[in-house]
DNA sequence: AGAGTGGATATTGGATCCAATTCCATTTGG
DNA sequence: CCAAATGGAATTGGATCCAATATCCACTCT
């Protein structure tokens, strides 16, 4: 059978927003990547995908090279694309770029943040703090986040924000089992949004540095940890039960 | 017959360098694109482009798709795809996003620069002394601003940072007819690198980002006034004869 | 018995074919 | 004479088909 999990749900929930078959599918699977549905060294087989998704493999290799670009899968030739894992290195990597781009990203949009901004900043935080499933918090702190950077006018700058904030957040859900690390977050969470509404720029982005310094510091202790746990966890499709 | 410039030179300098067509499609349009071969709102005829790479329809579907995905081309859904041509507004968005990445990823790679790197840098800046052609100026602008950075030993971080100081640099070839910005980029070049010898980070970073402001300063004047003078230069292919 | 080799199989890479949509030009009616 | 509709041509989007390559397993030879 196929080894993949039960996309039927996002399928459905994608289809009927796009247009061409091509960007359907490649919405579905970035959503199913970076919402942690289809965990890192996933084999992806175009035959399944294709079948799954109710269209023909081209679509599907038209949507994977997408997602190669964008660095979320990896063609290894004529052995198949999987869904990339991240080691603690590129956690590290990942990091740096949040590093870089958020803070410029607040400094810019800070000044044009409306009343409206910071309302919705604030019911995000209270879902937050209601939402125990770890997908959906990742969404949610993913919106947070660009809620504050949204002001920038920068739309690329912005789209490569959310590209790393969210791949960073697909990882970060295992995180969520750690207790403590969603209070801190909650916490910092809302010192970053007064900051804000204070027009204390210099503050927030520093609040903001921080606050991804200190995920990024849990997100490598839990990854070192993993891969000493498992050395190999998943190389193919090694269902032999 | 094809509205495209000749780029058989670029398809056989590439072409020995890829297993896959569909890699060696990507690579080939993407250096096209980069260096200014293929200037911004050029159609790009599948049938031509197949024709031309001597491959079919569709390893260039996959690499346009790529292309899609890191900004260098647009889809217009039954209409084709064409070079994105880059606006005041977008010039402005590349920069602040080098803005943000360059200093971060030359802080980082500064304290691991060796003697070799700083020989290498100098010869770039000679080369560049001596280069006329804009388009080599351009490459050779980018090696020696990726010479300093390269130490960062951040993969993704150093990827992104050439993708878009390469983006800057394809219009920045237009600049280098303004005669006085060469020298002067040049000059900021060499205190750039000496403050590298001196492992002065602070110093350094403040010189990237200056260097940086000021190529985004004649870029953004550079294209507003072009867009005055022309309004709509490129629409489809108009080779009725 | 173990290692190396050969073939069978599965899966991707690439080409060709067909349908759907858009754009242009011509034509027709007011 | 101009505007709107209609038909055709060109081009893309998607599906199917064929070839190339890597993996896996059985078999043989040392």
């Amino acid at each position: 059978m196929t080894a993949l999990p039960d996309l039927t749900r996002l399928v459905a929930d994608h289809r009927p927003r796009f247009r061409t078959a091509t960007e359907f599918v490649e919405a579905t699977l970035r959503h199913a990547i970076l919402t942690g549905v289809l965990a890192g060294g996933t084999p992806l087989r175009q035959d399944d995908l294709a079948a799954l998704m109710g269209v023909s493999r081209m679509p599907i290799r038209e949507a994977l090279r997408q997602l190669e670009a964008k660095a979320l899968v990896e063609f290894h030739p004529h052995r198949g694309a999987v869904v990339v894992s991240i080691t603690a290195e590129d956690a590290a990597d990942i990091s740096a770029i949040r590093h870089a781009l958020e803070p410029a990203a607040l400094a810019l949009s800070l000044p044009h943040l409306t009343p409206d901004d910071f309302a919705l900043a604030d019911d995000l935080i209270a879902d937050m703090d209601a939402e125990t499933d770890p997908g959906r918090m990742g969404e949610l702190n993913r919106r947070f986040h660009m809620t504050l950077y949204a002001r920038a006018g920068r739309p690329r700058l912005l789209a490569l924000t959310e590209q790393h904030l969210a791949a960073a957040d697909r990882y970060l859900r295992f995180q969520f089992a750690a207790l403590e690390y969603q209070t801190r977050s909650q916490d910092e969470h809302r010192a970053l949004l007064a900051a804000c509404r204070a027009g204390d720029t210099a503050g927030a982005c520093a609040i903001v540095a921080d606050h991804i310094g200190r995920a990024e510091g849990l997100l490598t202790a839990f990854l070192s940890e993993r891969a000493k746990g498992a050395d190999a966890p998943a190389r193919r499709g090694q269902n032999k039960t």
